[in-house]
DNA sequence: TGCGGCTATGTCAATGATGACATATACTGA
DNA sequence: TCAGTATATGTCATCATTGACATAGCCGCA
C-alpha cells in the first residue's frame, strides 16, 4: 500500500498501516467488516448486472451518486442498513443477501 | 391491537393502524423489516442459550440493557448494523448470520 | 408482604450516518 | 483537443442511532 493511500485510510478512522494494526482488528470487527465488503462488492455486482449507473441507483434510493460510489467501497460513512436497502432496491430477496454473506468472497487472504 | 399500543406504535414513527396501513408497505420495507425482526429473534434465542441476561449482553456490546431490550423487540430505533455486532458478539459466524436471514420465520403470516 | 433479578418502555444529549454539493479523475468518441 | 458520461473523494448541515438513565412490571422466594 502507497503512503498516498495509506494516509487517506487512516484519515477516515481506519486503522490501517503495519500488519499488527490489522492484527488489532477483534475477531469480531474483523467478521463486520468482512460482512460489509461482501456486501458491497455484491451491490456493485448487481447494479452492474443491471446496466445502471451509480447515478441511476442514486436516483432509485433517493440519494446521490457519491453515496452509492462509498457503498461500493465500502467506506466507513456506510452502514449495513443502508447497504441491504440498497441491494433490495436492487431486487434482491433476504434469500440472496444470505448468500451473499455466506460465500466465501474468492479473494485471497 | 389496542388503541393505547396503537398510539405508541405510531409515537415512534411506525406506520400502524389499518389493514391498508400495513399494505402501505413497499416489498422493499416489508423485506427489510422481515429480515431485522429475525435477526432479533435470533440475538434472543442465542442469548438465552447462553444462560445470559440482557445486562450480561449489554456489557459485552459496552451497550445498557434498555438498548438490548430494544434489539430485541426489533424496536424502530434499532440499526441492523447494531442487531449484528450483537450477534456477532454472542459467536455468530456470517454463515450463521445468512442461515438467519434465509430461514424461514416459523411464525404464520 | 417485601426484596432481588430480569425485562420493557420512555426520554434525551451525544455521536454517527445521510444526502447533497463541489470537485477530481478516467475514459470515449468526435 | 473538447464535450459527455461515469465514478471517486472530500465536506457539511441535517437527521437517525446510540448509550445511559429513570421507571415500571413481572416473577420467584423468603
Amino acid at each position: 500500500m502507497d503512503k498516498a493511500k495509506r494516509k487517506r485510510l487512516e484519515a477516515r478512522g481506519w486503522r490501517v498501516g503495519t500488519a499488527s494494526d490489522f492484527l488489532g482488528l477483534t475477531p469480531d470487527e474483523a467478521a463486520l467488516i468482512e460482512m460489509k465488503v461482501r456486501l458491497s462488492r455484491a451491490l456493485r455486482a448487481r447494479r452492474e448486472a443491471r446496466g445502471l449507473s451509480q447515478v441511476a441507483l442514486a436516483q432509485r434510493l433517493r440519494s446521490s451518486q457519491s453515496r452509492v460510489a462509498k457503498m461500493e467501497a465500502a467506506d466507513q460513512s456506510v452502514s449495513i442498513d443502508l447497504l441491504l436497502r440498497g441491494l433490495v432496491v436492487l431486487g434482491a430477496t433476504p434469500r440472496d443477501i444470505a448468500r451473499v454473506l455466506e460465500r466465501d468472497s474468492g479473494v485471497a487472504a
